[in-house]
DNA sequence: TTTACTGCAAAGGGTTTGCAACATG
DNA sequence: CATGTTGCAAACCCTTTGCAGTAAA
């Protein structure tokens, strides 16, 4: 807990900006919850929290490799905490009925497997890859029984 | 050719919508382009099309199976025909620079085993898949020289 | 004390919608 | 001829930005 704060700190200070007190917030929820949250729910479970403040630090912590934005087909962003940080390499469930995003792992043998052919494909197409992203979509366990 | 045009009319007609001639030249863009399209290049490849209705028609083909709605963090959706039409699965290459969206397929043994897992993801989150997305995340070949 | 950051309110911009006129089956 | 569709313009809504005041190093 303590070690991403200090790795944040470090993040941040490497591109010159400071950890203040409403960042340090933004950092605490997305550690607190398990899932991917969009701005409002950020902004819910800590009401102290300003919309644009926010929104401008949540670009700020992308940039700095501390934060991951993550694209569905909902309206708003999901955003989490960046791999790197909780060191752990997973892919999203993404409900289309609900919006709800969930993490999962697959195993290491397919992550290789991915890995590899993306490698190929990228020499073909001369293409630099920064990341891959795998997502299965759906809908979830809630909505399905519903 | 013809084909998809008779496979578009009877997924239109199932759901008791019309083929008109506005979504018979969406279409028709989409077939003559290899990759998928913004709207703003779709209006452009065909000049009578009003912006409004091409929205409203591309929400249509996509409820219909028609067409597919792909989300990248660009500011635009993009839009391809569906691979129930094309016969071909493939997945993406999404340049965060320009934001240009290309399409690439992986060997049949990856596809497989990406499949045999996300069924068992699937099983354990009591979730019903109806699709899964790899792609790769990177700088093309343009914006790399450039 | 310098410079980054905050918060409010207002603007931006892709997408959606109201409505009257129009085509399609 | 009944109903789905079109196009214009205006509304929507998530997100970004201007600016004056505040806090971090």
């Amino acid at each position: 807990m303590n070690d991403v704060h200090a790795a944040v700190l470090a993040l941040l200070r490497s591109q010159g900006q400071r950890y203040t007190t409403s960042r340090r917030a933004v950092v605490e929820v997305l550690t607190r919850t398990e899932r991917p949250m969009t701005l409002p729910e950020i902004l819910t479970h800590d009401p102290r929290l300003a919309q644009s403040s926010t929104y401008r630090n949540l670009a700020e912590l992308e940039q700095a490799g501390v934060v991951r934005r993550i694209i569905t087909s909902d309206e708003h962003s999901y955003f989490e905490l960046a791999e790197d940080l909780t060191g752990e390499h997973h892919h999203h469930l993404i409900c289309t009925q609900c919006g709800a995003v969930t993490d999962f792992a697959v195993p290491g043998d397919l992550e290789r497997h991915i890995e590899r052919s993306a490698a190929v494909v990228a020499r073909k197409h001369g293409f630099v890859i920064d990341s891959h992203r795998l997502d299965l979509v759906g809908i979830c366990t809630g909505c399905v029984s519903a």
